[in-house]
DNA sequence: GTCTATAGGGTGATAGAC
DNA sequence: GTCTATCACCCTATAGAC
């Protein structure tokens, strides 16, 4: 009467775009087969093409979950904190940590972007630009409080989502930072990019 | 008696090489075909093969010349200078406005290492770690003499290389920002995050 | 050193049985 | 909803003429 298995693991889709962001995460969406990602799903190549119209339909899925969940991990982030700094603190933070543990979808996210169509891809560049806004709504109010003393938002925002981003470039499971570290390092270097009181 | 076209233009391995980095930043390596190469030189398909083994040894070569050029512009950078914090202000500088106005060679360098061989994978991948072992240096050095504040060498490393490095990704021409306007956020960054004094 | 032609194999997607 | 079999196309790399 047991379940061995959860059920999402036996739901054909939730195995088929979790068997995708591993193959594109390694090898790049372009280099993964349709083969590829039926095989790791344990399917037949034909089977994928009754959950999805394309190879391209499962990226555009993919980009869509990874990005709904990135932005909710940064508009969560500084819930209940008072002061900006706090605030900007755990939002870098978040987002970092997001990157270096969810590091496989992080670079599916981050990386594959470009091999959307023209309509998906504009439907994922607005949820980045809700991302940017929410950080550089946070960086202008601590500026408008005198709690940073850098004169220029834009840039510290620019430098704060890159820096974030980036993780999922290097980030390594058996690296020497842990996600949470690499949060830690990430939040308190945050402070010091937009120069807190 | 006039040469209208460059040497370097005419040289068939140059005009190779300046079609396949253009290619490879564009498309990346996997979705690039040796067609696509060919034709942007002005040649058949086959004529690739005339000069390069295949594909991949395409791309090690512009790896090996961009690492190289990546190397060389951190290692002469602080050039005169004489204190740590001008120092390494040039350093990230110049590596940042080279990864913008370099952005084609620099996406191909920074973001399709894994395609390699992993022998030449291996030889690109020694090059890294002397641009790291350069910055981190300088980084330790100024912590040394009490000029940087900050306690954590191979964060403040890991964190200034990274933001360079993903200036490749999000760089475009007609953005914001110039490469020179980058290179003094990221260099005046730099000074912010080892918390120079 | 360049070309045309092609070998040999892999790819995304579909047809039709169960 | 899954399978096997397959289509039509494209790929890297090579052969051989010039």
């Amino acid at each position: 009467m047991t379940r061995e298995t959860p059920v999402l693991r036996t739901d054909p889709v939730q195995r088929l775009l979790g068997a995708a962001t591993e193959a594109f995460a390694e090898r790049g969406f372009h280099a993964t087969t349709t083969r590829d990602i039926a095989g790791r799903a344990g399917m037949s190549p034909a089977a994928l093409y009754v959950h999805f119209r394309s190879k391209e339909e499962v990226l555009y899925h993919i980009a869509l979950r990874g990005h709904r969940e990135a932005r909710q991990i940064v508009a969560d982030a500084p819930a209940g904190l008072a002061t900006h700094a706090e605030r900007l603190r755990a939002m870098v933070h978040d987002f970092a940590c997001w990157h270096a543990g969810e590091h496989t979808m992080g670079r599916v996210v981050q990386y594959e972007l470009d091999a959307l169509d023209p309509a998906h891809r504009t439907e994922v560049v607005l949820l980045r630009e809700q991302i940017e806004s929410d950080v550089l709504g946070e960086i202008s109010a601590g500026i408008a409080t005198g709690e940073f003393g850098t004169p220029d938002a834009k840039g510290a925002t620019l430098v704060l989502l890159s820096l974030c981003v980036d993780v999922a470039r290097w980030y390594r499971p058996d690296g020497r930072l842990s996600p949470a570290e690499i949060g830690d390092l990430y939040g308190n270097t945050a402070l010091r990019v937009v120069a807190a009181r």
